[in-house]
This record gives C-alpha cells, structure tokens and sequence, in this order.
DNA sequence: TAGTCTCA
DNA sequence: CACG
C-alpha cells in the first residue's frame, strides 16, 4: 500500500501549530482569474508605503479591498473603510478573492468563513514584515487566510508569545497559510525577501490576507 | 499598551 | 558570507 506523497513529494497540507496549516498550491486553479482581478484593485486604490505609529516608513507596499482596509499611520493601528490616498472606500472585494479564502478556510478547518477585509502587500527583494500578531479585528473567533503570489519567501510562525522562537516555513507561489483557533494571535512574519524573479509576477512577492473585521 | 520598526 |  502506497498513498500518493510518499518519497521525495511533500505533502499538500503542512501542520505549523495547533489550528494552523499550510496549503500548498490551493490557489492554483484561481491563479489566472486573481491576477485580473488584482489589476483592478491596484488600479483604484495603489500600493503605498506606509508608515507605523513609531515613525517608521514600512518596506512593504500595502493596499486594501472589501468593506474595510487596514491602515498603519502616526496615530495607530486600525480598520478604515475609507482609503486616505483617494478619500474614496476601497475597492469591493473580488468574488474570486472572496471565494477562493472561504474554500481555504474550509479545507483548513475554519467552516463558514465571510472575509470583509483583504489586506494586499507587495514585497519587492530585500522587504520584510517583523513579527506581529493580528489582533486588529473585533472577533478574533474568525481565522487568518494568506494567500502567496510571486517569488517565493520565508514565513516565521511563532507562538502566543513574541519570545517564542519562530518555525520557518517556505512559501511559494499559490500557496496559503490559514490560522485560527488556539493560534490565532501567534506571532508570525515574513523574513528579508530574496531576490529573484517569477515567471508572472517578476521581481516582487504579493501576499492577500484576509480577514474578518468587522 | 505598544504596536507589523531598526540595529547590534 | 548568511543566518538567527
């Protein structure tokens, strides 16, 4: 008797911790109608650089889809519908997007998961993002889903403490980290991208998070 | 409350 | 030099 992913193959589904996994290549059959649709977004509300309470301008691009946006500015960590480059609500969130993290949550073990927020980062060689937790969201009974586009890179999922020492996990193109549950509000980052270049997306890695909110 | 920051 |  032999299943499928014995040998040199990995697995499809990679436990990181309690209420954790990771997806590998899940996107995949979403790969082309996310793409489209990610033009779109960027083509109302942008990436752009922005800056932490603590004065610092972030190596990560980030832009916002769906009911609302996260935003780092002098004054806080927060929520917004409102984008503050356009003045205007960001760009609905795609059906493609929206259906692709409810499938991911599902097959995670999340079920019945509605995002109303998707957090866009782009990662260009040498960005990184330092270990954070989520906890910007009103009910952190929802889990995180986190799709990754582009060049490849290292996740660093910790534990309930910041001094819990990170596993590092590689992530590639169509992959998805999903966490809820007990790991909900672990530490996790993303480490200095290294450069390279993806046959679709070229020198820059772009990651969806999504989120419930609201 | 500080905080997804940087540097040693 | 890369990494933690």
């Amino acid at each position: 008797m032999r299943d499928l992913f014995d040998g040199e193959a990995e697995p499809p589904v990679v436990t990181m911790a309690a209420g954790a996994v990771l997806l590998r290549g899940f996107a995949r059959p979403y790969e082309a109608e996310l793409l489209a649709a990610l033009r779109d977004v960027l083509a109302i509300s942008p990436f752009r650089h922005m800056t932490t309470p603590g004065g610092h301008v972030m190596s990560v691009a980030m832009t916002n889809c769906g009911a609302a946006g996260w935003l780092t500015d002098r004054s806080g960590y927060r929520y917004d519908g409102i984008d503050p480059k356009t003045a205007s609500p960001w760009p609905a969130m795609p059906d493609c997007f929206a259906a692709l993290a409810r499938a991911a949550a599902e097959a995670a073990g999340h079920g019945g998961f509605q995002p109303d927020a998707c957090l866009i980062n782009r990662y260009i060689p040498g960005a990184r993002l330092s270990l954070h937790q989520d906890r910007n969201e009103r009910d952190v009974a929802h889990p995180i889903i986190s799709v990754s586009l582009g060049l490849p890179a290292t996740f660093l999922f910790g534990g309930a403490r910041r001094y819990d020492r990170p596993r590092r996990f590689a992530l590639e193109h169509c992959d998805i980290a999903a966490w809820g549950g007990p790991s909900r509000l672990h530490f996790h980052g993303v480490a200095e991208l290294k450069d390279g270049e993806h046959d679709m997306l070229g020198r820059q890695r772009i990651n969806l998070t999504f989120r419930k909110a609201l």
